[in-house]
DNA sequence: ATTATATTTAACCGATTGGTTGATTATTTT
DNA sequence: AAAATAATCAACCAATCGGTTAAATATAAT
């Protein structure tokens, strides 16, 4: 898949607050779809095609254990399209170089609960 | 319009390469609606309705002269979803405000060609 | 006044989106 | 073996998307 496409992807799973909460949810730890599901006024299989969208963007993972799905936040699956993002305005080119050295100068180790 | 409601319009805006293509053009500089058109293999409605897309979103303002509607980029548009979407993986909370500290040390003065 | 140019609007099309409910498939528990 | 739980699938719905063509509306040029 061409990287338009996957940027596509990711941005149009980004466009939805309910994805966005998802994602916002699996940065504390990883959690079952019946769990994501729980806080929001919808019905499970609603649920779980956000899940699948959220999947095909690569933006989380997902693993069957048991009769359990776990959903597993993938990070690294929104750095092209925040690339891309910086790309723009007042983020020039030159900037974008400051801003990578800006975040290695940021811990940059995994520190969610694992 | 809530916060989320307008990350929404930007997240959908960029969802799409026709108008990512249209804001790296308007990168240069500002564009009458034909000449953003002139590329692509699509219709001036086609187009006509991307720009009207990406102004709801904010990322472009138009402004009519005499009979030409000049695209202008509006890159501000862009940070909230920006900001969010460093809010992830490596990006936890302390370092947002980090990165907040670290944009207003950048140059915010618009340096495109005017 | 007529014509050409710039752009939008309206009506349409097929595909996709975000939701529903009900049935189905696995798996685990009792 | 039977029942409960986890999750998806299938069919459906109304709304939106991304495109088209044709008509309409301004404005500018001849």
């Amino acid at each position: 898949m061409s990287t338009n496409a996957k940027i596509d992807l990711v941005f149009s799973a980004l466009a939805d607050a309910t994805r966005r909460d998802i994602l916002m949810m699996l940065l504390e730890d990883d959690m079952a779809v019946t769990d994501v599901a729980e806080p929001f006024d919808m019905s499970l299989a609603a649920i779980s095609k956000h899940l699948m969208i959220l999947t095909k963007a690569g933006l989380i993972s997902q693993e069957k254990r048991g009769r359990v799905k776990w959903c597993k936040l993938e990070p690294d699956a929104m750095r092209d399209a925040a690339v891309w993002m910086q790309s723009f305005g007042q983020y020039d080119a030159l900037n974008i170089d400051a801003l990578e050295a800006f975040l290695e100068t940021q811990d940059l180790s995994i520190d969610k609960p694992s």
